[in-house]
DNA sequence: GCATATGATTGGCT
DNA sequence: AGCCAATCATATGC
């Protein structure tokens, strides 16, 4: 039996008290020996040969032996050596795998798990991914059902996740007190010692939690196809509201000449219309090469932006106005040649700032790349100096909302809801909106060259 | 059902 | 990091 050539093999080639002991026999020692007492190598000799032969016998006799063998004197003492010995060989084998250092990918899908709610405290899970999509997709309160019916798959993934994982352990426990009580038992006829059960039950630790991380592996894909199906923002594209749109586009045509929303700008509209920065961000990405590709089309709209903003503009202007009035003894806008372009207008709030900072000639430096001869009046105007500085698209907005004041107040409205009102004038040749320096031209509403959309196309 | 509109994503560029 | 351009995927209007 294996038993018996294991024993032999521990045995193979070590010494016992002076005896060489080989092939399962108690051999006589090689030549003469130093005169210790015969009776006790016959001992070893007989306990070898009774348990060498063990398995000749029958099943009663083998058990009679057995007892016999595991009451003598000397089994205590035999059986050390041999486990020792068996330590010795195991250690050398094993020893450079008994370091367990945490598996990177296990650490992962712990954090992932624990992130996506499914491993963790009990009870809300889910809800940091949910509300982070919810965030994603618009965040607005119109997909609550998807969330919900998102949460319970995520519940039930975790429900199954977690009874398999205590199915898991409660077969690791299982295994592991079945294997040693099985190795105890057999450490009574065996040379295993304390270590190597203890070993064992690492070994069985190890092949457990590499079946749990397959666990953890298939629960994590599941959670990303749940995500994927649920939450993916592409699949759950909402428009936006139409208020959120007219704030959107009421910002981007009166800022045509630099639709670049500051960082604050951003935030300020994304509060308006209930959405991310990154969205308004996306919404002006898109809103400009898409405004870019197809001006003409875009025509009407920027005419009824225009208009809108004009009749909501014509009050503030005319209570600005009559304001400025008793503050500045000069009217100033005898110097301005007014051009048939387009003008832009800005919340009343700025449009009063701007007013002030104009009739009292306290406005900083501005940065027109586009403004042409409006810029070279105001400069002579207010006497500041022009820096060549790069501005935010507030101060922008002020010059483009002086525009449209100087305009109303020099009875230019007429021009209003005419086609020439808007024009691309702060594109350049290439498209960009940036470094124009080219004087705005009047582009009636046909369609350019740019006219061709791909994006469209599918 | 199809065409178009629209919000989001991706890859490359500066 | 922010932008552009192309593209995707869904929404919407007819």
């Amino acid at each position: 039996m294996d038993e018996q050539a294991r024993i032999m093999q521990a045995l193979g080639g070590v010494s016992l008290a002076g005896h060489s002991i080989q092939g399962g026999m108690a051999l006589p020692p090689p030549h003469g020996h130093d005169g210790i007492d015969d009776g006790r190598k016959q001992d070893i000799g007989d306990i070898l040969h009774q348990i060498m032969t063990i398995t000749d016998q029958s099943l009663d006799e083998a058990q009679a032996k057995k007892h016999g063998l595991n009451c003598h004197r000397m089994k205590p003492a035999l059986f050390s050596v041999l486990c020792e010995i068996k330590e010795k060989t195991g250690l050398s084998i094993r020893g450079a795998q008994e370091e367990d250092p945490p598996d990177p990918q296990l650490m992962r899908l712990d954090n992932m798990l624990l992130a996506e709610g499914v491993s963790g405290p009990e009870k809300g899970g889910g809800s940091a991914a949910a509300a982070a999509a919810a965030a994603a997709s618009g965040g607005a309160s119109d997909n609550s059902i998807e969330h919900s019916d998102y949460r319970a798959k995520l519940t039930q993934i975790r429900q199954i996740y977690h009874t398999e994982l205590e199915k898991y352990e409660q077969a690791c426990n299982e295994f592991t007190t079945h294997v040693m009580n099985l190795l105890r038992e057999q450490s009574r006829t065996r040379p295993i010692s304390p270590k190597e059960i203890e070993r064992m039950v690492g070994i069985i630790h190890r092949k457990f939690s590499s079946i749990q991380m397959q666990l953890k592996q298939s629960t994590c894909e599941a959670v990303m196809i749940l995500r994927s199906r649920f939450l993916d923002a592409r699949r759950k594209r909402r428009n936006f509201s139409k208020q959120a749109t007219e704030i959107l586009n009421e910002y981007f045509y009166s800022h045509l000449s630099n639709p670049y929303p500051s960082e604050e700008a951003k935030e300020e509209l994304a509060k308006k219309c209930s959405i991310t920065v990154s969205q308004v961000s996306n919404w002006f990405g898109n809103k400009r090469i898409r405004y870019k590709k197809n001006i003409g089309k875009f025509q009407e709209e920027a005419n009824l932006y225009a208009a809108k903003t004009a009749v909501t503009a014509a009050h503030a202007v005319a209570a600005a106005v009559q304001n400025s009035q008793t503050n500045s003894p000069t009217t100033p806008n005898s110097g301005f040649q007014m051009k048939d372009e387009e003008f832009q207008l800005d919340s009343a709030e700025s449009k009063n700032t701007l007013l002030t900072n104009m009739f009292t000639g306290s406005s900083g430096s501005f940065n027109l790349p586009n403004s042409g001869d409006m810029f070279l009046s105001m400069q002579s105007l207010n006497g500041d100096s022009y820096q060549g500085a790069q501005v935010g698209a507030n101060v922008q907005s002020q010059v483009d909302t002086l525009r449209h004041v100087i305009s109303q107040t020099a009875g230019y409205s007429e021009a209003l809801g005419g086609n020439t009102m808007y024009s691309p004038h702060g594109l350049d040749a290439n498209g960009g909106w940036h470094d124009t320096t080219t004087p705005s031209a009047v582009i009636s509403p046909t369609e350019g060259p740019g006219s061709v959309h791909s994006d469209t196309s599918n």
